[in-house]
RNA sequence: GGGCGGUUAGCUCAGUUGGUUAGAGCGCCUGCCUUACAAGCAGGAUGUCGGGGGUUCGAGUCCCUCACUGCCCA
């Protein structure tokens, strides 16, 4: 094992010297490889898969919260027992791929057209081999508990199988068709990309009006209104409201299109808005989706005026080969000296940009393939309607709900060269097409040989939304489907919900549903989901609330801060900040505040180890496997052992219930209070007391005993947030005799109500309470830190005896030379009260009579303000009838409390003058 | 235009079904190198829970409304 060889441990903790370690053993010992399903009960399989980020990308914040969280989940069910397993692997994102390598080829003076197809794809495979896997190496080095031996990628052969099959079966089932519509073009990536590809910005622009005139009426016009008017020259009609009344002595007459020597109808459609504009839309069907609408219920020719670079075309007459940008500036002149342009309007344009390369979107008309969607939707709305996926937060399903219920065909080809090419080729004999999942030999229409097989490529997400079923063998019926498929949950990004999770569940949905079950019964839509739970996590911003970008500067590299912080402190923070639906402003000072507490948890080690030894100077062999399996409490161990060991159940039954609800914040400042507030600060400055193995070996011992199991506990609880300290420390722990080769394949702690001790708590309770108000009279008085003192304490008879047991703890902790139980204080400064005891701390030294006239006066007045809301409420007859018996009783007795704390109050404040 | 969120301490955020005294981290102030830890210890200050209205015995929590703000979709 790779641990420390000794327990003599450096003063500070420095990740660096065991992160890269740990990080490699894992990998190496293959500590989170899954058994082989044979040997997994499906029950009790808990499987989840990893969002594949880009093959071509680097690891960012968003990724590292994403991965923090499934890592969290992921070691906390591995450590429940359950057979986890976590499955990574990468996208081979088409368009992002081939632009990356197409720069490679600009570099060397080359293109991919020059190039050619097949060398060109040769070349991707090359930079993927080279380059390809950093993402996933980050990954390694961030210790994310994957199976490796899983590792997918999108274009591998078998998940390619997949992806024919599923588009085989789409067209077999008449869910595929072919033809020509209005799609997103992107004249940079020169392919069609699907509607959420395409992002909208609200761009200032204005809106021309231009005259188009009255073919039968010669000096009468329409005035349309356009925001784009280069594609004029596309023109086929100009549409106006039928009711519009501005137009009816118009309707069925002609118009002359300016700048060119068309005619063109004027025709009605309620499409038309008569407040927008003039009333009178041009109408272009091959350059916008409502007008190619207007074209189709009109049955109106479309003319294509642009090429597939956004450049006007021969149809565009005396404007061909222009930017369409150059084609517009050129035609408002020309409109402008035939006195043609009416106005010109400010105007804000909703303009759609390629997601990838920020290129506005040109839409065109060009033939592409896509899915009839509506079939799929129906099942993937029926899955979530039935409670068969389960969103968290719940908000979510609302919104999966609204995009289903409104959901497009899907244009799945892309004209690209990296990607599954489309199962189909063309007969050059007969022009029909062939759908087939093996290579044809044959025209399945005509028989002639001549076929070539479609170039367009299938949309990323075509693949990627198959990866639930295809990772585990789908099309093929394996004992990995029986066992892991569904996976239990999805961890991801709200910005992915429609491009990868709906689309997982509209193909797992569909195609798992004729897949039976391992007993050979018919599935239904329950365990054809692709996944029971999505928990949808928000983003990840910069310590200002500032998206993180590149332009901004602003971004945080995960690698850059885990070296600096460590990578546990980073993951400490993350988990610590991830409320559910609540975006997370990542700061450095906060992870600085969590490696402070990854240094504090390896000093308590330190601490610990050192008492070994110091065990082991004095004879006692201390063999921490015995001690693990020893009883944790002997039956006369002292309060603070007894306290820790309730702490612990409670803490470990919550930390549990958190983690069931995805509640990272809370299961990560639970173990913190814990291993800090509660273990640190308390329980190991009392055990000092008990730590002498010379002149008490018995209760030494025992008090180590407890110390070592509440410690090696601690560590398991905290492992999922800090895996790299925890597994070092854990392993220095066993002395290199561990009982397992990791910290990650042991048992996460579970509660045990036996051990646990409302009476232990409350007594403690009191103690810290005493405590502490000692510690503030102290500072009150300005005794000297280091000054020891006596004190006077008044208090009830059930209260006493918890002081007069502990009185050395309580002398300990708060530097106290001896505790004296009074029937009454003696009039004089330092005293504290609370409800249940009033304590003098005896110093002659003179207070700062102002300070604590004003201290009093401050607590009266809180108290006071608090009584008369008591009182206000406790003499309503409407509070005492309807309120819950528990809540009155409460009251009563808070009631109770403020009378005693005023009376004190005031009588020592009378006392000061 | 449609939909969904947010507004709580100087900053970043918690606050599960309405219930007794609204919390955390960081920051701030004061005192301590108390031999595990100065990346530490101890003590302390800080809030009209965005405004207004309503429901209720009781509202940070539920409803209405206004303001500001963020996101998604068209």
């Amino acid at each position: 094992m790779p641990q420390n060889a000794h327990r003599a441990l450096p003063k500070a903790y420095d990740p660096a010297a065991i992160e890269d370690r740990w990080a490699q053993y894992w990998v190496s010992e293959k500590i989170f490889e899954t058994a082989s399903p044979e040997a997994i009960d499906p029950a009790s399989a808990f499987t989840i898969l990893l969002p594949p980020p880009n093959v071509t990308g680097r690891l960012h914040m968003g990724h590292m919260l994403n991965q923090t969280e499934m890592d969290i989940l992921t070691r906390w069910r591995r450590m429940l027992g359950d057979a986890a397993l976590w499955v990574p692997g990468t996208d081979h994102a088409g368009i992002a791929t081939q632009m990356m390598v197409e720069r490679q080829l600009a570099s060397e003076n080359t293109t991919r057209q020059q190039l050619g197809r097949e060398p060109f794809v040769e070349r991707v495979w090359q930079w993927k081999q080279h380059y390809g896997g950093a993402i996933l190496d980050q990954m390694r080095r961030l210790g994310a508990s994957v199976d490796w031996s899983r590792e997918y990628f999108t274009m591998d052969d078998r998940l390619s199988v997949a992806v024919r099959e599923a588009f085989v079966t789409l067209h077999e089932q008449g869910l595929i068709y072919r033809g020509a519509y209005i799609v997103n073009w992107c004249p940079r990536c020169q392919t069609a990309i699907s509607d959420l590809e395409v992002v909208h910005e609200e761009q200032q622009g204005n809106i021309w009006e231009i005259r188009y005139t009255v073919v039968e009426k010669p000096g009468q016009f329409v005035t349309v209104a356009t925001t784009r008017p280069e594609t004029m020259v596309g023109d086929v009609a100009v549409a106006v409201h039928p009711d519009d009344e501005r137009y009816k002595h118009l309707h069925g007459k002609n118009l002359r299109l300016p700048l060119t020597d068309r005619e063109i109808p004027i025709v009605t459609d309620t499409y038309v808005t008569a407040e927008f504009g003039t009333g009178a839309v041009k109408v272009t069907p091959a350059h916008d989706p409502n007008d190619f609408a207007i074209g189709q219920r009109h049955g109106l020719p479309s003319i294509n005026v642009m090429d597939d670079t956004a450049h006007m075309n021969a149809e565009a007459g005396t404007y061909a080969g222009l930017d369409r940008y150059e084609a517009r500036k050129r035609i408002l002149a020309d409109l402008e000296v035939q006195n043609l342009l009416v106005a010109a309007k400010p105007h804000t344009n909703n303009i759609g940009k390629c997601d990838r390369c920020k290129t506005v979107v040109e839409p065109r008309l060009s033939t592409q393939w896509f899915i009839k969607i509506q079939p799929l939707a129906d099942k993937a709305i029926a899955a979530v309607e039935q409670g068969y996926i389960r969103f968290t937060p719940d908000q979510y399903a609302k919104t999966y709900f609204e995009w289903m219920r409104n959901i497009h065909d899907w244009c799945i080809s892309r004209q690209l060269w990296w990607g599954h090419r489309i199962p189909a080729w063309h007969c050059g004999n007969c022009r029909e097409i062939t759908v087939a999942r093996e290579t044809p030999a044959k025209c399945s229409c005509c028989g002639s040989a001549d076929l070539t097989q479609e170039t367009d490529v299938l949309d990323t997400w075509f693949s990627s939304g198959l990866l639930p079923c295809s990772v585990f063998g789908w099309p093929h019926h394996t004992k990995d489907l029986d066992t892991f498929y569904p996976t239990q949950l999805l961890v991801t990004g709200f910005d992915i919900l429609f491009f990868w999770v709906a689309r997982m569940i509209m193909l797992g949905c569909h195609f798992m549903l004729d897949v039976p079950m391992p007993d050979g019964s018919k599935r239904t839509l329950k365990d054809a989901v692709p996944f029971r739970e999505v928990y949808i996590h928000a983003l990840v911003r910069d310590a200002d609330r500032q998206k993180m970008s590149k332009t901004k500067g602003n971004v945080i590299d995960p690698i850059e801060i885990a070296q600096r912080f460590g990578t546990d402190a980073v993951r400490f923070t993350l988990a610590a900040m991830a409320s559910p639906g609540t975006d997370i402003a990542f700061s450095e000072a906060r992870t600085e505040g969590y490696r402070a507490f990854a240094n504090k948890i390896w000093n308590s080690a330190r601490f610990i180890f050192m008492n070994v030894e110091r065990a082991e100077e004095a004879g006692i062999a201390v063999d921490p496997r015995a001690i693990m399996a020893a009883p944790i409490l002997t039956a006369d161990a002292p309060i603070e052992a007894r306290w820790i060991v309730s702490r612990l159940q409670t803490t470990a039954a919550e930390v549990n219930r958190t983690l069931e609800e995805y509640r990272f914040h809370e299961a990560a400042n639970l173990v913190y209070q814990f291993f800090w507030g509660e273990f640190c600060d308390w329980y190991l400055e009392a055990v000092k007391l008990r730590l002498d193995f010379t002149a008490d070996p018995g209760t030494a011992q025992a008090a180590l005993t407890t110390l070592l199991q509440i410690f090696e506990s601690a560590l398991r609880l905290l492992s999922p947030f800090m895996p790299f300290l925890t597994e070092e420390l854990w392993h220095v722990f066993y002395n290199g005799e561990s009982p397992a080769k990791s910290i990650a394949l042991s048992r996460y702690p579970q509660p045990d109500s036996a051990l646990q001790s409302a009476e232990t708590e409350r007594h403690f309770a009191l103690l810290q309470d005493l405590i502490v108000n000692v510690r503030a009279a102290r500072k009150d008085l300005g005794v000297e830190e280091k000054e020891q003192v006596p004190i006077l304490i008044r208090t009830d008879a059930a209260t006493a005896p918890v002081f007069q047991q502990n009185h050395p703890l309580i002398e300990r902790l708060a530097r106290i030379s001896g505790i004296q139980i009074a029937e009454a204080l003696p009039e004089g400064a330092g005293i504290r009260s609370t409800p249940q005891f009033d304590v003098q701390v005896v110093y002659e030294k003179t207070i700062d009579v102002a300070a604590e006239r004003e201290r009093l006066a401050r607590e009266i007045a809180r108290y006071e303000k608090e009584q008369a809301n008591a009182d206000r409420q406790l003499s309503s007859d409407a509070f005492l009838s309807k309120a819950p018996a528990h809540v009155v009783e409460g009251l009563r007795n808070r009631a109770e409390e403020l009378k005693i704390l005023l009376e004190k109050a005031r009588a020592a404040s009378k006392e000061l003058g």
